[in-house]
DNA sequence: CAGTTACGCTACGACCCGTAGCGAAAGCGC
DNA sequence: GCGCTTTCGCTACGGGTCGTAGCGTAACTG
């Protein structure tokens, strides 16, 4: 979120216009998409002075990133049994969250603003990429403790690996969904887990 | 382009304008980024009436996938000897063409002003996508030709097959540059290549 | 109650959009 | 050469969004 340090006096700010403003964003994102979606327009919907808005976020950018961060909330890594399982279920997951029009549109699109706004690129790794590597790491250790996967004696070429894996597994799946605009379903996840594990495999030998 | 019919009559249009309204865009792409670059800034750039502009192109979106396209077209497959080396060889190619600012910023752009505009997304996929995916079928013909890729009996799974590798190759350098902000060089295409062979062997076996 | 902060509302200049209208320029067929 | 056609540069315009300033009111604290 913002990170305003509430102060001890005064009137608090309202918890409640912090919601209604992050579901409006979502719902204009849904409706109009991330272009057309403008700062007075969110306020409306949210029945929220335009004032309030610009008093809590920087601008536009800032603001979506926040309201699609949550989607992300539901991410988990349940224990399917092995390590094939646990990556397809992750997939799936991502995909999922993916395919909704408010991420499909928001996403890229303030990834590219990020190139150009180191400050919001770093929002966007606390509050959105982290959550995901986090996966990763998970579906590792728990491979290493079912000893499907050879516990790594340099951690420093673990933690390339780890990166690697993220953005392949990552970047398939947006690339799949985005660009080739095609849909990412148990047979292509099936696919791409056998190409991942396969890969794996060969690179520890 | 944007196809335009040329009619036998009247006064044509100027070639040299196309080209410096697509130099200028780039510029500006360097300069402003995505969502500061204006229409009317190009056309000054360019030396152009905006008017102008306007005749050719239906809005910044066409205007910047044709800016852009044409950076894609250095991409080439040179033989290298194995199938390793080429793959290598063309990621690296991809992801120089990716670092470049005014790509960085504008291709992520247009693909999410894509997922509400299909005729975007056609124009898209036929002036850019279309000439990375070629390089994938082509390196696996010639590695067929060498004899380190088995010769599939199915071409419907040979046709999904090249789809796979090409949204995680694609997918996975577009991850790296832009979302993990981390630079593609050749250790990294390295281990990416291992990754990608080792999950081919192990599914064709 | 006084002090402090957030809120809703209005209004504002600045900018960009996309289009219309005009006269001039550059080709083609005769 | 002379019309015809299309593009060009230029200007101007209404409409929309931006981000901010100002002001009176509401909410919470000590």
């Amino acid at each position: 979120m913002q990170s305003h340090t509430p102060s001890r006096t005064g009137r608090p700010r309202s918890a409640a216009a912090d919601e209604a403003i992050l579901e409006a964003t979502r719902a204009a994102l849904v409706d109009l998409g991330w272009s057309k979606l403008t700062l007075g327009d969110v306020a409306t919907r949210a029945g929220v002075a335009k004032t309030t808005l610009y008093r809590r976020w920087a601008g536009k950018n800032e603001l979506v990133v926040d309201a699609v961060a949550v989607l992300f909330d539901e991410l988990e890594l349940p224990d399917r049994g092995s390590l094939a399982a646990d990556i397809e279920g992750v997939v799936l997951q991502f995909a999922a969250i993916l395919d909704r029009p408010e991420t499909k549109t928001a996403l890229m699109a303030v990834v590219a603003e990020s190139t150009r706004d180191a400050p919001l690129r770093e929002r966007i790794r606390t509050s959105i990429v982290d959550r995901q590597k986090r996966l990763v790491l998970e579906g590792r250790a728990r491979a290493e403790r079912r000893g499907e996967l050879p516990v790594p004696a340099d951690p420093c070429v673990a933690a390339e690996t780890a990166d690697l894996i993220f953005d392949v597994a990552a970047g398939a799946v947006v690339h799949r969904t985005l660009v080739s605009a095609e849909p990412v379903d148990a047979d292509w996840v099936r696919r791409f887990t056998a190409l991942l594990l396969g890969g794996l495999a060969a690179a520890s030998e």
